[in-house]
DNA sequence: CTGAAAGCGCTAACAC
DNA sequence: GTGTTAGCGCTTTCAG
C-alpha cells in the first residue's frame, strides 16, 4: 500500500515540501517551470493529498451523517439518491444510519456521528423521538443540521417537507369526490410533524365538503404500520364500528402497504366496500390487487435540497439567521383501489 | 464547537499529554490515583479522542465503503441492514455508493473510497462490468475487499453469495411439478455470476426432469428489468413464439416485477396462462395480482456474514491464504401466481 | 511512574 | 520564489 506524500515528491525533487504542497495547489507564487515539474511528477505517481491529514488541520472531515428510520422504504432510499447525488458532485462522504424507529438508536447513532466529526447531519425523526436535546445541544454547538420530512417544529433551522397538507388534503378530496362520505385515516404517532399536517390536510377536506370530522375514524400506529398484529387489530376494529368506514385514507408507506394486506386476509373488497389510497412511494403500487391509489412525494429532489441547504450551512456558517422550510409538492396517482362507489 | 483535547486535560491536571494519553488508554504503568484523576476529569468533560487524529496516526480510517448496484431494492437494503448492524457494533463506518449499474460510476467511486482510505471494500458488481482490473490492482496493494451477491470468478478473496443454483433449481423444478413444460426464462447479462449459476440452475431441473433445454426460452435483458421498453419487448417476443411458454421464471427483482407488470398489461392470465415464479426479496410479493410466488435470499446474514469476514481480512492481513466463497439458502414462497394448469 | 520529543500528512505564517 | 517552522490531536519511543 505505498501511497506517496507530498514529503516523496519533495525529496525526489530536492524541494521543501511547503513548495510542493503550494505548486500543487496552483499557488501565484511558485515558478511556473517548477509548478509544472511538481505536477507531472505527482500526476506520474499518482498523487492523492491525505484527506485524512486535511481533515486533522482543517478541523472538517467532509462527510455528513444521515440519520433515517430506515432504508427499505422507498421514499427514504429515494432520499438518500438524491442526498448521494449532490454529495458525490461535491466531493463529500454520506454516512447512512437507520434509527429503526427507535429513539435511542438514533441518538446513539448522533453521538456516533458527532464523535467522528461530520461536519452535518441531516435527520428524519424516529416515530418515538419526542425528546430533542440531544440535536438542540448540537445546534448550539453550532453543528449544521438540516430536517428531512420528518421535522420537529421546536428547532429553528432548514427543513425539507412534503406539503403534507395539500396531499392529504386532495386524497380526501378525491375519496369524498369518488362517493365515499365515511372515511378513515390510518396514521403514525401525533407527535410526528407528517402525522399532524397529513390530519390537518384530511380533515380540512371533510369540512371543505360539509363532513363531520369523527375522531373514531381516525387511528394512531405506535410502530407505523410495522406491526402487523397492530395493523390487523387497528383496522378490525374500524371494519367492525357500528358505521364502518368505506374509504381509508392511510398516512404512510407501510400502514399503506399493511392495511391492503389486512384487507385482503379479512376479504374486504377494495374499492367496492372500502375504498383506498395511501401515501407511499412504493415503484409497484400498480401491481397490486387492486392497483393502489396513491400519494406520492418527490423523494428524489427532496434529498438533493436538503443536502444543498446542509453545504450551504456548513460553508457559510455566519448567515445562520433566516432558516427555511421547503415544501414540495405530492403527486395523486389514482388507480382501482379508489375508484368510485 | 469547544470539543476538550489531551492537551486540555493535560493542562488542567498539571500533568503532560503522553501521561493522559496513558491513563485513558488504561496503561499499567500509571499510578492508580493518577488514572481515577485523569478518567474522572475526563467523564466530567466528555472528553472524546479525535479519531482523525487517530486515523492519521494509524493510517486507518475504522471506515469500510461498499459500492452496490442501487439501494431502492429489498435485497440490497437488507444487505446494508445486516452490514451496518455488524459495523456498528464494531465501530466501523459504512459509507455506501450506488454503481446503477454503471462501470465508470463503480470506478469512480472505488477510487473515491480508496482515496478517502477506506480500510477495506465491499462490492457487489454492476451488471455492466466486465473489466476488473480496478478491484485487481487494489487486492495486490493489500486492501481487503469481499465480493457479495455478484461476485468475479477471477478474483480470489472471500465472497458471500445465495445458493443460486439450488434456488434456481427448486424454483424451476416447483413450475415443472405444477404442470408447466415450456418453461421460460429471463434472466441479467451473461457477464454476472448470478446470471450463470441460476441459468444452471434452470438447466440441470429440466434436465433432471427430461425437458429438453431451449435456448429460445432463454433471454437476458441487458438493464436487469429496469428499462419497461426492453421488459415488454423481451416479454412479446417469447409470448409470440409458436410455441410460447406456459410458465415464465424471472431471476432478478426488477425482472420479476417488471414481468408481472407487461403481463398484466398484455392481460396475459396468471397463474392460468402463464405460471410465474421469481427471485426477489419484496416484502409486498403476497399483495400482488396475483400472489407472486419468490425465490427469496438471506440478505440480511448475508451481509452480516460479508461484513465480518472484511472485518477479518482488515483485522488479520496476513491470513490471506484460505478464502472462503459462502453460500446461503434461499428459500421458495410458494403463491398463487404458480399454483398448478 | 511521568515527561519531552518525534511523527502521522498537510498547510500557512514567517522568514529570506 | 522558496525554505523553515509550527501545529492540527494523538501515541509511543526514549529518558529520566
Amino acid at each position: 500500500m505505498e501511497t506517496i506524500t507530498i514529503k516523496d515528491i519533495a525529496k525526489a525533487l530536492h524541494l521543501s515540501t511547503s513548495t510542493v504542497s503550494r505548486a500543487l495547489r496552483n499557488s501565484y507564487e511558485i515558478n511556473p517551470e517548477t509548478k509544472r515539474l511538481v505536477t507531472e511528477y505527482a500526476q506520474k505517481m499518482q498523487y492523492r493529498p491525505n484527506p485524512i491529514a486535511l481533515s486533522l488541520r482543517e478541523s472538517r472531515s467532509k462527510s455528513i451523517g444521515v440519520i433515517i428510520p430506515e432504508i427499505a422504504n422507498n421514499f427514504f432510499s429515494q432520499l438518500i439518491n438524491g442526498i448521494e447525488s449532490v454529495a458525490y458532485d461535491l466531493g463529500y462522504y454520506v454516512v447512512i444510519f437507520q434509527s429503526h424507529e427507535s429513539y435511542e438508536r438514533e441518538v446513539a447513532h448522533t453521538n456516533f456521528l458527532v464523535s467522528r466529526k461530520v461536519d452535518g447531519l441531516l435527520i428524519s425523526l424516529s416515530s418515538l423521538t419526542t425528546n430533542l436535546l440531544h440535536f438542540q445541544e448540537l445546534m448550539t454547538k453550532g453543528l449544521p443540521i438540516v430536517f428531512m420530512d420528518r421535522v420537529p417544529n421546536e428547532i429553528a433551522t432548514h427543513k425539507v417537507v412534503a406539503d403534507n397538507f395539500e396531499g392529504s388534503y386532495g386524497a380526501t378530496q378525491h375519496l369524498i369526490r369518488a362517493g365515499r362520505r365515511r372515511i378513515a385515516h390510518l396514521t403514525s404517532p401525533i407527535y410526528l410533524s407528517i402525522t399532524t399536517e397529513r390530519l390537518a390536510g384530511y380533515r380540512k377536506a371533510l369540512e371543505d365538503h360539509g363532513i363531520a370530522f369523527d375522531e373514531k375514524y381516525v387511528r394512531y400506529f405506535a410502530h407505523g404500520g410495522k406491526d402487523e398484529g397492530e395493523n390487523r387489530d387497528g383496522i378490525r376494529a374500524l371494519m367492525q364500528l357500528p358505521e364502518p368506514p368505506d374509504a381509508i385514507f392511510s398516512a404512510s408507506d407501510r400502514l399503506s402497504t399493511g392495511c391492503l394486506a389486512v384487507l385482503q386476509n379479512e376479504k374486504v373488497k377494495v374499492p367496492e366496500q372500502v375504498a383506498l389510497v395511501g401515501f407511499t412511494n412504493s415503484g409497484v403500487a400498480d401491481l397490486f390487487n387492486p392497483p393502489l391509489t396513491t400519494v406520492v412525494q418527490p423523494a428524489m429532489e427532496m434529498g438533493q435540497q436538503a443536502m444543498n441547504l446542509l453545504i450551504r450551512l456548513i460553508e457559510h456558517p455566519q448567515a445562520q439567521n433566516n432558516f427555511e422550510t421547503m415544501a414540495f409538492k405530492t403527486s395523486l396517482n389514482v388507480r382501482e383501489s379508489s375508484a368510485g362507489a
